[in-house]
DNA sequence: TTGATAGGTATACAACTGTATGCTTTCCAA
DNA sequence: TTGGAAAGCATACAGTTGTATACCTATCAA
C-alpha cells in the first residue's frame, strides 16, 4: 500500500532517469533493470519497491507525459482563439483567412512546445510504435483523445463551415494531429528546417480544410468517413 | 570477400530470423546475437562470418524489403493508370471523377500489398523511429523516393491542374505517402476496419488535392512548400 | 594434388542481467 | 513509547550475453 503523503525520492528518480534513457532511442521495454537504476544513482532493487515490471513503470510514464503535454497544449489554443475572435456570418473568404491565421499560430504553438518538450515527444513515439501492446494501446487513447479535442476546438472556433458532419469533422482532426505530431518529430531531427516545416504543415491544414469545405459545398463527400485511428 | 558464386545459406537464415524477430515488435539492435542465431537455427558466431554489427545486417536488410516494396508497388500503380487512361482537355470535374477511382484504386493496391507484406512494413516503422541514426536514414531515404515516384505519377496521371508548381505537388505527394504508410500500419492492426480505413484514405487524398486545386485556382497557396521528409 | 579460403561448429570466459533474501533506517500511527 | 510498514542497500546466484580461440569440412584455383 503506498503511503501517498509525500512521493518516494527513489520513484521520481527512476522515472526520470527513464525518460532520460528513452529519449535518447530506446524503448521503454528494452530498458534493463539495473541500467535504469545505475543512471539514477539507485540500488537495482529499488525498482521492485515502487513498480512490478517494466511495463508497469511504462504506463505511469505514459501517464505522466500525457498530463504534462495536454494542459499547455490547449489553454495555448484557447488563447490563440482569444486573439483571433469569430466574426459572425456565414463560411466564405475572410473566415478561411482567418482561419490560416489560427493554423500559423496553432501550428506554431504546437511546434514551440515540441521542441520545449522534445524527450516527452520521443517516448510517445517510441512506444506509440514500440513492442508492448498495452503501452502502444495507451499512447493510442491519448492521441484520440487529442484529435477530439482539436475537432471540438476547430468547430468552436468556426473555422470551417457549420454543414460539415461531425464524423467529417473528427477526420479531419484526427489527419491533422497525426500529421502535426509527426512533422513535430521531424522538426526535433531538423530544427535548422523549422521554417519549412512550419509552412508544410500549415499549407497542409489549409488545403485539407479548403478541401472539406468546397467538397461538402459541391457535394462531393458522397459520405461520412470514420477517424482513421 | 565473398564468393558471390552462391549465397551462403547461413546469411539468408539469418536474415529471415531477423525479420521474423523484427516483424513482432522488436528493433533490430534490441535484437541479441545469439537470439537470433538460436532463432535461425545457427551458431552464434555464424553471424560474423556475414555481418559486422547488428546495425550492418540492419542496412543489408532494410535494402533488401525496399527492393521487395518497391517494384511491385509501381507496377501496380502503373497497371491502374493504363486502366484508367486519361482524358484529354483542361482539369474539371471529370478529371477529378477520375482523380477519385484512381485513387480508390490506388489506396486499395496499397493497402492490400501492406496486409500482404506486413512483416516488412513494421520493419519500416520500427528502424524508422528506432535508436540507429543509420538506419533511420537508411528508411528516410527510401520513403523520399517513394514520395518522389509518387508525385511523378501523380503528375503523368494528371491527377491535378498542370499550373501547380512542382514543389507543392512533392509536397502533397510526400503527405499522401506518409499517411498511406501510416494508415497501412492502423489497418495491419485492425484488418476488420478495412472499409473504414480505406474510405478515410481516399477522402483525405482527395481533399488533400481538391484544396490543392482549389487554392491554386484562386490564388491562396502564396508560396511554393519544401516537402516534409 | 594441394592448399588456401569461406562457411560453420564447439568450447570457454568475463561481464552483465533479473531476481531472491536479509539487513538497516526513517517515519507515522496506535 | 513502541511496533510495523515503507524505502533503501548489500550480497548472492543462476542464466544469458558478446566475443575470442581453435577446429572441422567443403569448394575451387593453381
Amino acid at each position: 500500500m503506498p503511503k501517498m503523503h509525500t512521493e518516494a525520492p527513489g520513484r521520481r528518480a527512476l522515472l526520470e532517469a527513464a525518460i532520460r534513457l528513452a529519449a535518447n532511442g530506446r524503448c521503454i521495454n528494452s530498458l534493463g533493470l539495473r541500467e535504469l537504476a545505475r543512471e539514477a544513482g539507485l540500488n537495482p532493487n529499488t525498482f521492485y519497491r515502487h513498480f512490478t515490471s517494466m511495463e508497469e513503470m511504462g504506463l505511469v510514464m505514459i501517464e505522466e507525459c500525457a498530463e504534462q503535454m495536454h494542459g499547455p497544449l490547449r489553454a495555448l489554443r484557447q488563447s490563440v482563439a482569444a486573439s483571433l475572435p469569430l466574426q459572425p456570418g456565414e463560411w466564405g473568404p475572410q473566415q478561411a483567412e482567418r482561419g490560416r491565421q489560427v493554423s500559423e499560430a496553432t501550428v506554431k504553438m504546437y511546434f514551440d512546445h515540441a521542441l520545449a518538450n522534445q524527450q516527452v515527444l520521443m517516448v510517445g513515439l517510441r512506444e506509440l510504435h514500440g513492442p508492448s501492446p498495452r503501452l502502444r494501446a495507451a499512447v493510442q487513447t491519448i492521441m484520440q483523445r487529442q484529435s477530439r479535442e482539436l475537432a471540438e476546438d476547430m468547430a468552436s472556433l468556426g473555422l470551417l463551415p457549420k454543414e460539415l458532419p461531425a464524423a467529417v469533422l473528427l477526420s479531419l482532426a484526427s489527419m491533422i494531429s497525426r500529421n502535426l505530431f509527426y512533422q513535430a518529430l521531424d522538426l526535433i531531427g531538423a530544427p535548422e528546417q523549422y521554417p519549412q516545416l512550419h509552412r508544410s504543415a500549415v499549407d497542409q491544414i489549409i488545403m485539407l480544410c479548403t478541401g472539406a469545405a468546397f467538397l461538402q459545398a459541391t457535394g462531393g463527400l458522397d459520405a461520412p468517413a470514420g477517424p482513421p485511428g
